[in-house]
DNA sequence: TGGTTATTTGGTTATATTGCCAAATATAAA
DNA sequence: TTTATATTTGGCAATATAACCAAATAACCA
């Protein structure tokens, strides 16, 4: 890989780091839905303030959500609902790993 | 977020932490364009054979590839094209945070 | 002004990832 | 059978991530 390409594949490969975390790819689907203010995603979470805080900002940080502050909370929502596309090639790809892992079970058993 | 809940995340979570780095993007995207062995893959990546090896065991362990071995060759394949769909969409984020840094230097300078 | 609430930041510790090297395995060829 | 080639595996050191706690910041309210 080439210098320049590199940084590309860096950039690209940022974007998908930033969901591949279970609480981040959650948040995302969340703001699917329409903005929330962390204090919104605290309590179904379960995790800390500062915890949700920096998961957010890693996803800010990716280019993935906005955030904007209003009084006392900070909005975030979803700047790029593109990547809700995605998902359901995700899902195919989780649907075909069981049925593999039946298949080999059912050869096993 | 549930128990049930959390373990589907956790799933899709895998799935894009696979594709989380710049060497496994790199290729994904080259076999999109048709199967590589291992030693097809090694040079252009500049990296060593036990390296590429191992990102290709995290991308098959994640369903995004497949592999089958004819002669002494691991041949490698992309087993979910749909995967390809999203990188528009992951170029429009990059291309978003660059436009972006441009309007801050605008304000700036 | 002082207090309260929402959020971020810094620090720390535990855990995970990455990349290389050396060694193990497997297949083909001599 | 020995040798060479392609690949995987195990181990190690360096680095990155994640989660929590405590402290800092910022905005509103009494």
């Amino acid at each position: 890989m080439k210098k320049e390409e590199k940084s590309l594949y860096d950039a690209k490969a940022k974007i998908f780091k930033a969901l591949g975390h279970p609480t981040r790819l959650w948040i995302t689907e969340k703001l699917a839905q329409g903005e929330c203010c962390v204090c919104n995603l605290v309590e179904p979470l379960g995790a800390d303030f500062s915890t949700v805080s920096k998961h957010l900002s890693v996803l800010k940080e990716a280019g993935i959500v906005d955030d904007e502050k209003r009084g006392k909370q900070v909005y975030y929502s979803l700047k790029v609902p593109c990547i809700l596309g995605f998902m359901s090639c995700v899902e195919d790809v989780i649907e075909n790993r069981i049925r593999e892992q039946m298949g080999l079970l059912r050869k096993i058993v």
